[in-house]
DNA sequence: CATGAATGAGCATTCATTCAT
DNA sequence: GATGAATGAATGCTCATTCAT
């Protein structure tokens, strides 16, 4: 049984979560976590191996939150609508969870080496998530998986580039609120459009 | 003269480079610098009053060169020719510049606070780049100045998505190279059909 | 439990006591109290938020001493030897506790500001030990506080001059030893008399 | 002749007392100097052997101004009013010159050691000053040189006693001003009569 | 299960000083 | 006579981590 009522994992995670959202990456230290948790810095190792792995624990969390969040809005009455409703729904995930984002998606790629390749086939199942709904919202037939996976990733890019201006907050005042990502939510759903055409050659006519 | 042969501080700014390049901002220590240029750390302080003058430095150079290379590129035969180089020379300077990106663009609001303000004139200098392209490539008659931020960085969003996860090693293999990014700045380039709709009503037929 | 044989705190407390008797307030670092105790520099920060807070502690102890040993001293047949005792024990204070002496009475004002001002309260306190003694001295009646706080000032501030020169060894040697000091207690014993002079007014015949 | 104007080592020393006067003895850097005289920290050492060649410069150069002004005070209708113009003198240094009366009488100890025994003859000089007018003070015939000595201490210890807590700010604000420093004056001529008693034997009656 | 004690490496920054020019 | 470049040593302080209890 653990002394402090909870168990206490789950207590370093959400103020792990708690430290990211209000003071940032580079605040998240072990002793800052164990002073909001109540316990000591030490008892972190009890439960997570290193500092990286309590990342990786987050990381995993936030990829399952989108995931689940995704698959909950995976429907739609037209194919556009599906596709709409991820979209939207992505953005809404990044803005109510910005400190996942920040873990997730922001980390530089020296700190991801350690984070072991096959986790990120969490990552690529949203990935493929946002494919399907790409490619029904294509009237025409059959397409490769190749051309899923890219259409699947210009749609992630391009909210991706919104949703990280908007909470570095490097968006003009102006557009601010939802101005921008809806923008950005309407153009991602072209991203099938533009992947139609041949990418190789050159971006002629 | 200097002593230690070629002036130290080009290669102090040449190794912060190469730190966030290889290593990233968390990495980013004077020592770690010094080390790398051959010189103590007191010496960097003989070129900059502090490591955040160093960063600032640093931001200033970046936004020089992007803005040196978009306003070369700022021209082409037909509007959308013209939109299109500068969204192909955004890339290329991600691409070929990506350590200046990361300190540009990357760092937290938390340690951006300490960057002046007005400096950042010279990020909207650039957009405004963007705005004009992006209103000539429209074929309508003059467009509010709202609607011209609006669209510019929608595109400038979109770019910058794409190469922020190009650059952090998040596309797949498959799309790496040129073949993400060219159809990021095919999207880009439909931005300002996508913001000539009303914003705010949802996204209709 | 500590694991390095006995408490680590009395221990820093102790070392600080030592640098600054033998090396003096400017070379009171961390890592040379550290290095005296045989501990690193870190430690020292378990158990004292600050340098500061060291000082503070040491600051404190140091008035703690005093008054107890004022408060034991305050005691003689006559109000004159009651008087002379407190001189005496002051003087004893200060040349068997010179290391908190420095640290009490001869800290810069720049780096007293950060001593909270209420700490000085027990300051006062000995003072106010002084001023009882030096009023029942003198035998005309009912004194007013402010004529207290003066001629008890005057005593400390005469005793505060032999004690701080004969510490910093300013003292001629045929002098050191009791004898500058005895006559310093002698002197300070006088104070009433003079205080019960006019203050503002010229110093007269 | 000198780039500057004027010779650049008077105004070093001017630049370090007033460095001393405005910022206190830890501010006192040769950077900090150097800056305020508009010249390089090396060209310091043109001048100066060390910074503590520059310390002792400066403590020379206050006891010269101490006992010039000693020397000029030195006289008065009665002995009495003799030895109070040298006190109120001495006072009044202080209070003009506490830049100087700093390092001349505030240094701790190890940090004298490297200042050379000979220089204190100066030091005894004002003393003797100091002295001659103490013996005169007193009616009585031939006093023998350790008397004078002795009292001419006292007196001096007092005022320094008074002059020390008063720049340092310790006196209460109802006693600033020349009320306290008035009355330690008062007490110092009160010396002679003190050291007139037996020495060693205890203090008794 | 959890801690308190301790560390070693690192951080940004400042300093007095040297020395070739 | 004066400088600009550079340094080595020090400063206060924080961090992730270990380990005996």
């Amino acid at each position: 049984m653990p002394r402090n009522g909870t168990d206490l994992k789950p207590r370093i995670l959400r103020e792990a979560r708690n430290v990211l959202l209000e003071e940032g990456y580079t605040a998240l230290s072990t002793r800052r976590i164990a002073r909001g948790v109540g316990c000591t810095a030490a008892s972190i190792y009890l439960y997570f191996k290193n500092k990286d792995a309590l990342l990786h624990a987050l990381i995993d969390e936030g990829f399952e939150i989108l995931h689940a969040q995704l698959e909950a809005a995976s429907q739609g009455e037209s194919p556009q609508d599906h596709l709409k409703n991820l979209c939207a729904e992505y953005v809404s995930f990044a803005n109510s969870n910005s400190e996942y984002y920040e873990v997730m998606f922001h980390l530089h790629p020296s700190q991801m080496e350690r984070y072991p390749i096959d986790r990120y086939r969490v990552q690529r199942n949203y990935l493929s998530l946002l494919g399907e709904a790409v490619m029904k919202s294509r009237q025409d037939s059959s397409p490769s998986p190749e051309a899923t996976l890219r259409a699947a990733t210009l749609v992630w890019s391009t909210l991706h580039g919104a949703v990280s201006l908007h909470l570095a907050r490097r968006i003009d005042k102006s557009l601010r609120g939802p101005n921008h990502l809806d923008d950005a939510v309407r153009l991602a759903m072209r991203a099938v459009e533009v992947c139609s055409l041949p990418s190789q050659p050159r971006v002629s006519s």
